[in-house]
DNA sequence: TATGAATGAGACTTCATTCAT
DNA sequence: AATGAATGAAGTCTCATTCAT
């Protein structure tokens, strides 16, 4: 009977669980998501929470304030990403003209079509609102992802393979259909024929791009 | 009789000046200037207001809400630029190539660096918010520009000037770098170098591009 | 007919008006009662509107928050008396005693037995959280008021109607009893037997004070 | 068996310390501290927790709500006091007149200068909001401490050393200027001058209370 | 036509209280 | 006995919208 009691008491199920460690990633991937889809002015904390399955108050346990949250999201977020292209970018071996292939395919299966994509579209919205995280934004992802190509770029002169230009608009260059597709596809997800294939237009971007920049 | 009524209208010393036709413009204007700076949910009424020299309760005397006014600035402000891309292509007698340079150059012109830029940035951000707008704009704008682009394209390739490319994808890639251009500018500006320059990013684009479409 | 909707138009009674003037001291007022009552951060800003006959919103048109308001009411419901009193001193020619007796009973008239008698309560309570204005309070109110006796009493020992003491100290002693009973009469009214007499509380006050302070 | 407990109790290090005779003295002296600071409802438990060096749950060991905490710091702090003067003024075999200057002094130096001093603020402060608290601390406190000093002043007038006054009046009279003081010292502690000299304060108001009271 | 005082719904944030650990 | 993570009610403050003037 004791024992009963003692099992009841252990299966009921607990109305909620401490989980101190896991919560800051829970509540930074509702909070991305809905940040990402109602920008940050009209996202309700209440929201999150609850799309983090906690309550309101629980948000504030870990994080100070909406706008908090808000820069955790993008500052630990998306730097890894940068790093993993860098690493790539070391580690590869062969010629700059499929590593600048290979660099663009990894975007898009590390942040086009992942949750990530959202960090983009929040930055251009909010820049103006957050000067000091987009100064570190600025820095930390959009020039070091700029110089990183660049660099790509440059090897790819030094050695014959493009043509002679100047590499930070080069990279640039190379870049900018990317982020727009990681933009535009959000924002007009549900105004886009079925037929609109990502894989082509990348495909071709590839393609017109390292064309355009190939000596001859 | 008349001349009664006219003299009363003279005597009378208006508190306001009557503008009922000059107010609607002003007011969008100074819509578009806030909502693009602050976003939708930031955005206060009595800012635009102010900017346009009026009082809250004036803005309610020719839109509805905020969010028809907000409907108001995307809808009335830039469909004419895509008419003019389409009466300038209709107009255009020379080889596609310089149709491409043409129309890339204009986009700047008209969109890129004016107060038009922001539209795009706005509705990158709000789309999720407005689907009914996100709808009008998809249409009457980006697939109507696309559409536009892509005429050419295929008019390069019918001559012989351009390889064989999906055409609306290409077109994609067209004005991709410029769209991104056109939103980041805004976004970054406190963070971009001076030495960061527009028309170098356009000639290299044109040039790249250019260089990867043509046959050869 | 058309007259007749006039009419009904001009009687309907109007959900609310426009008293910009008025609100600042009704808002006071009533801010005045609530937080006499409830203390600063027990007062709810709702209470106070209602209790002004307006709501919420109203209150931040005329106050920047909670704590401008509060400081509003002591700044600038107190100073007047002091002035009063100062005044009353000024243009007073008899003794020095009956000087003594008429400002502890213009006291009690004035701020004992009125909706001032809260200032100093309030002022007691919450000096802590408000160090600025506590500041104002001690030099503005309890210094300048401290003064004042001081300056009559001195005029006593001068003409030889009191003995020699000292007469800030003399001063506190007079009031002392005053700002108690104030206060203390709030906190316990409920508990006050109805036997209790404040005018014999004066009374014998005056009556023991000068008594105590008169020569032999 | 026994031993093996022992061995697993001593070598278990105790996370925490059990007190449960010490907490409840400790944690309503850091709740005096606390409330006498910020009033009741600013109060964070959380700081009375910290201040007894213990955390916010265990509060709820010992007492059941904020309300019975506050309660409780009113209930189980002053009375003693109270006790204390009584028992004084029974073993008492001097004069009146130097039984009501014991008086004073003692007040002073148990309640005046140390903690104690928080409750007559606390009181005047959060009266209204615990009416039946209020009550006791009216019948328990103020009354028994106004009934003892009262017997003192008839004692007095019984055997000629005071003039016939009412005695009740008389020893609110007596007290009122310590307990402002008390109340006042703590509110403009930061305010006041380093001149300013309590025990001068004291002794005057003796002096000027005695005159006062003796006969001739 | 224009104003801006007044409204009131709604969001962020705090914190007393509970309860899993 | 003690902790502190989680809850959720409640309050301050903002601002779109209305309406008396």
């Amino acid at each position: 009977m004791a024992q009963a009691v003692t099992q009841r008491k252990r299966r009921a199920k607990p109305r909620w669980q401490r989980r101190k460690d896991e919560r800051p990633a829970e509540l930074l991937a509702a909070a991305l998501e809905v940040f990402v889809e109602k920008g940050f002015a009209a996202t309700k904390l209440a929201d999150v929470a609850r799309r983090a399955g906690v309550t309101k108050g629980t948000v504030y346990l870990y994080f100070d304030s909406k706008e908090a949250l808000f820069k955790a999201v993008v500052r630990e977020t998306i730097v890894p990403v940068i790093a993993q292209g860098e690493a790539l970018a070391r580690a590869f071996t062969g010629s700059a003209r499929e590593l600048v292939e290979r660099l663009v395919r990894e975007y898009w299966r590390l942040v086009g079509e992942t949750a990530l994509a959202g960090i983009p579209k929040l930055m251009m919205a909010e820049a103006a609102t957050f000067p000091e995280l987009t100064r570190f934004y600025y820095d930390e992802v959009v020039t070091r992802g700029h110089r990183l190509m660049a660099g790509v770029i440059e090897r790819g002169i030094k050695n014959g393979e493009f043509r002679p230009v100047d590499v930070m608009v080069a990279a640039k260059l190379a870049m900018s259909p990317l982020i727009h597709a990681t933009v535009a596809r959000r924002a007009f997800a549900s105004c886009m024929p079925e037929t609109f294939n990502v894989q082509q237009y990348l495909d071709t971007h590839i393609d017109l791009y390292l064309h355009g920049i190939t000596t001859q």
